[in-house]
DNA sequence: CACGGATATTAACCTGTGTCAGCACGTTTC
DNA sequence: GAAACGTGCTGACACAGGTTAATATCCGTG
């Protein structure tokens, strides 16, 4: 189903089958959008919200000089733009950085949802918390992190979060990202992030190649960049696949 | 009463007098605590929320050293930690910068409010959003903006903020930060920051004393800052303190 | 296979911010 | 009124990361 991987192993807020299928009923339409395309503009008033299913998606903020900020990227599972649903217009852009699967689900439908089932409201709502809990840690990582840290911590996290939606073993991954996209995260220049790349190579804290990234020991790169997943509120007492527990704690 | 600067000014969102009284109604208890006081702690099991009625408060993460990043300051008004309702624990601290008066909201009665008025559950997780969207403000301010346009920026956002509440005319207003307070938002040094400020000063951007902030020409002060208002959710639509839309424009 | 465009890489140089060290001032405490 | 402390302030120096510029590599396309 399209939405298997929605809050999988957050803890305390797995869907239960019915709501999966009651959610699930709510998609109307399912879109594939290519590479460095925008999906929701700043300012304009939205009917509907976004799920991802595959591929990778960015939130950003542009400044005066057109350099872009992003400040969230999203992996299958992720209710992208759910807070569009309370807030209606959004404060930033939502753009493809890979070839993405979307599904839509209007306002509409999650208003009958939430009104036949507080309980996945409360849900929704909570996977929307998750996304600010990540904005946190990015504050934390641009204001205390130097340049490896950062990127240091990003990845971890995309393994950690790539690594629940079942897309990572904990060691390598799959992610169409370009070392700029990188510098566009971490708020470096791709040059810097070239540079650091290179040390990271050859510290051996790990590979990273526009399409996959290698990760040696985790705990180490995790340590690099003092990661402590608590933030993801991964629920660690279900089977998850393989690795995580160790990628994560 | 206790609630009457929740959601003031807030776009779409403002309560209703009967949706205000049912909220007052579930305020358990109301506490004043002590400048630089731990609030919540990181990681501690909650069973209730904390409605900022007076003073300054803070979320931050320590890093390994000991350095704290802020990740949010907060207002007379703001529902603190309401995400603590759905997350029940929270990856952060949150204190006391100034003396403060807070309400207690215990989640038990959040249930029975959102079961009785889902209109106004939706107004709560509205406001949850908005932090998100200030968090995805400080992000971009951290990676994209040099020392002088994050401070710039932050105490542009303090000043909109704070003129919502009715504590600021829009040129000036109170606020008991010190300049190391003013680094750990900005991810500087409390000396660099010092360095900013004076710059500022005699650049008649704005004069920064620990207990008054002056700015003579805030739409000057907002473009070194690179601040544009929108993502307050400000409604500007309503009568507002004087000086408010200038202000924020 | 040649081409063009995006991405990655490297070098040389520059600058914003951090670090270290010290002093000044106001407030509290005894 | 002296001591102790927090906060503000300043200068000298170091360095992480930005800037500019040029080249290399990859990959899709005709």
């Amino acid at each position: 189903m399209f939405t298997d991987r929605f809050l999988r192993y957050k803890r305390g807020v797995s869907l239960f089958p019915d709501e999966r299928v009651r959610l699930e009923a709510s998609i109307t339409e399912v879109q594939t959008i290519e590479p460095r395309k925008i999906v929701v503009r700043a300012g304009h008033e939205l009917d509907h919200s976004t799920l991802l299913i595959e591929g990778i998606l960015s939130r950003y903020i542009d400044d005066r000089q057109g350099l872009r900020q992003l400040v969230a990227i999203h992996v299958p599972g992720d209710f992208v733009d759910l807070h569009a649903y309370p807030l209606k217009v959004l404060d930033h852009d939502v753009a493809t950085m890979t070839a993405a699967t979307i599904a839509i689900v209007p306002h509409s439908e999650l208003d009958a949802v939430i009104a036949e089932r507080p309980q996945l409201g409360r849900k929704l709502w909570f996977s929307t918390l998750i996304d600010a809990a990540i904005h946190r840690a990015w504050l934390f990582r641009l204001g205390r992190l130097d340049a490896m840290g950062r990127v240091a911590h990003f990845l971890c996290e995309t393994n950690a979060r790539l690594l629940s939606a079942g897309l990572s073993d904990g060691h390598r991954f799959a992610l169409g990202l370009t070392q700029t996209d990188l510098a566009e995260i971490c708020g470096l220049t791709n040059i810097h992030v070239n540079r650091v790349l290179r040390q990271m190579r050859e510290d051996g804290l790990c590979v990273f190649r526009s399409s996959l990234v290698e990760i040696p020991d985790p705990e180490r790169l995790a340590a690099r960049g003092q990661f402590d997943p608590a933030y993801l509120y991964i629920d660690d007492t279900q089977a998850l696949p393989s690795a995580i527990t160790k990628a994560v704690s």
